[in-house]
DNA sequence: CACGGATCCTGATGGC
DNA sequence: TGCCATCAGGATCCGT
């Protein structure tokens, strides 16, 4: 599932293999959250030349145009030699030359739409307001200061949108806040250039570790139960309401912002 | 225009 | 066991 880490090792996982195939055949299952936007069978004939990500979209580039994937709260991709029917929840199928690429979406929030280049308008309307990449160059404490300052509205709610800086989900943006010594609620605009600059290297430390462990997520192992030899990537707040905070002992709290969880130390993190 | 809330969909889980 | 409510890692759209 999908945060940017995920989606950057899914990328890492096939973009070699893919690359230089040629698409045979594409079939959809039930729709997904936009319609392809072009006739399924014109894809086929074209040669996948690169799979690129820009936040938590896949950018798969086609020798006329490019797909615009997006693995919602519950996609996932797969790549290979797909033998078995497609399955219930296998809403995207396209066989190449080189193997079968899949999207399998239970909720179907996802997307696969295709767009004729990079700055058409298809393209524009779904990556146009991304912010930069939190790994990147660009993405500088500076910049980010200077951002936060034109936000009104609380820093996890800012985090989240995406418009600043891409790829915080909801888990990491409790855990990245944590880290930061930063209470959720606090304004965007509010928060001095130190603790901003705490806060961009607790984005850049989170999501590279978890880039680096293949894009396994926070809640992944703390639903893998019992022997963990991976006790550094647990998660210092997130789904731990109620218990002790691993810095201080004081139970974490629990709130509700834009109808997504928070989780947070009242004690380590200040407004 | 900037913000907060409703919304898309299915499945897992917990209370009664 | 079943039924119902709630919640889930995302992001756009709409009303104020």
């Amino acid at each position: 599932m999908p945060e940017l880490p995920e989606v950057e090792v899914t990328r890492l996982s096939f973009v070699e293999k893919i690359s230089g195939a040629q698409i045979v055949a594409v079939t959809m299952g039930k729709a997904l959250r936009w319609p392809i936007g072009c006739n399924p069978s014109e894809l086929c004939g074209q040669t996948v030349t690169a799979v690129r990500r820009r936040g938590k979209y896949l950018l798969v580039d086609l020798s006329g145009g490019l797909l615009l994937v997006h693995l919602g709260m519950s996609g996932s991709l797969s790549f290979g030699q797909c033998l078995s029917a497609l399955g219930k929840h296998d809403h995207f199928e396209m066989l190449t030359t080189r193997g079968t690429l899949r999207l399998n979406d239970p909720r179907r929030f996802g997307a696969v739409v295709f767009a004729s280049g990079e700055t058409s308008d298809t393209a524009a309307k779904l990556l146009g307001r991304l912010g930069v990449e939190p790994l990147g160059d660009e993405f500088s404490a500076a910049v980010f200061h200077q951002a936060l300052k034109s936000k009104k509205s609380s820093i996890k709610q800012v985090l989240l949108a995406g418009e600043i800086v891409v790829g915080v989900g909801n888990i990491y943006a409790s855990e990245t806040l944590f880290l930061a010594g930063i209470r959720p609620t606090s304004r965007a605009c509010t928060i001095s250039k130190p603790r901003a600059a705490s806060l961009h290297a607790a984005i850049r430390l989170v999501l590279q570790t978890a880039v680096a462990r293949g894009g396994s997520t926070l809640k992944n192992f703390s639903s893998a139960d019992g022997e963990t030899g991976h006790f550094q990537l647990e998660a210092a707040v997130y789904d731990r309401a109620g218990l002790p905070c691993r810095t201080c002992g004081a139970p974490v709290k629990s709130i509700r912002q834009g109808q997504r969880s928070t989780f947070f130390c009242r004690t380590c993190q200040k407004p």
